[in-house]
DNA sequence: TTTTATGCAAAACATTTGCAAACCG
DNA sequence: CGGTTTGCAAATGTTTTGCATAAAA
């Protein structure tokens, strides 16, 4: 893929003065790293980054800030809803011996992950892009225990 | 979860003998490991397993076999299509700008995550076992490069 | 004998943690 | 000042690798 060059500020108004009152309106501290973190991630269109390329970026950008921190406000953006992160299946690899296609449910606290029963059905599945062919499909479903 | 008891071979034929044909029907080697993994894995129903923990299992029933063989093992089943390997997102945590319900497609060769454009429709969610609720919903399309 | 698989230990990664120093309000 | 956040380095946990040894054909 691509390296992605460094966003360019949106001529309208100060992207880094918005992001520092958003942040200060989701109640948390619009620190340097923080906020460059944010226009980093919010300054162009919609886009997926794993930590270290967020690092990496911001290493490129001058911007000062460890791996941790990044790790940090991930995980902190997300929890406020700024960002999504990807339900992998928690950190390690799991093998089923039900090689049918069905769903499965994530426990989000535990990590452990089980066959959904019932049915799930796809309706419509995106086309591949050229030149791939689609292998396969995963579906996990995310569960929180109820209070 | 629940720890997994040992499995009790089928009563009907030889299980190993079967698991030792059914290896060599595929064109690998029946080795001692892989027939004894095989027998935990299919010797009960479906199930999930992570290597770590066929790995706990395969050394209370006292079968000889190494952490790495175990993971070497799974890949191995996994290629032949003997288990399923159910696709984290690679092996790194994604986050993700867009943080409304869509697919996204994985690359298989690259794991490289990209939005899946085009619709994707579910019809049907399983419901959530008692005392969960669905946090939410991650489907992953897998790409392979067609050749 | 020839090929392939295994075991071990070390390496490679991704991610988290602990704590002192820096920062924000 | 006083609670948060950061940076660093070390720890953790998972998966892979290299290579000598052992097993299968």
């Amino acid at each position: 893929m691509a390296s992605t060059l460094l966003p360019l500020p949106k001529a309208q108004g100060c992207p880094l003065r918005s992001a520092r009152e958003r942040l200060r309106g989701l109640g948390m501290r619009p620190t340097h790293q923080r906020v460059m973190l944010a226009w980093l991630l919010f300054g162009t269109g919609d886009r997926h980054v794993s930590a270290e390329q967020l690092h990496e970026e911001a290493r490129r950008a001058r911007i000062p800030v460890s791996l941790a921190t990044v790790y940090n406000t991930l995980h902190v953006f997300a929890r406020e809803g700024l960002v999504r992160e990807i339900a992998g299946v928690g950190q390690r690899s799991w093998f089923d011996t039900n090689t049918g296609e069905h769903a499965h449910f994530l426990d989000e606290d535990t990590g452990e992950l089980v066959d959904a029963e019932g049915e799930l059905t796809i309706g419509a599945l995106p086309e591949a892009p050229a030149g791939y062919e689609i292998a396969g499909c995963d579906v996990i479903v995310r569960l929180r225990r109820t209070r």
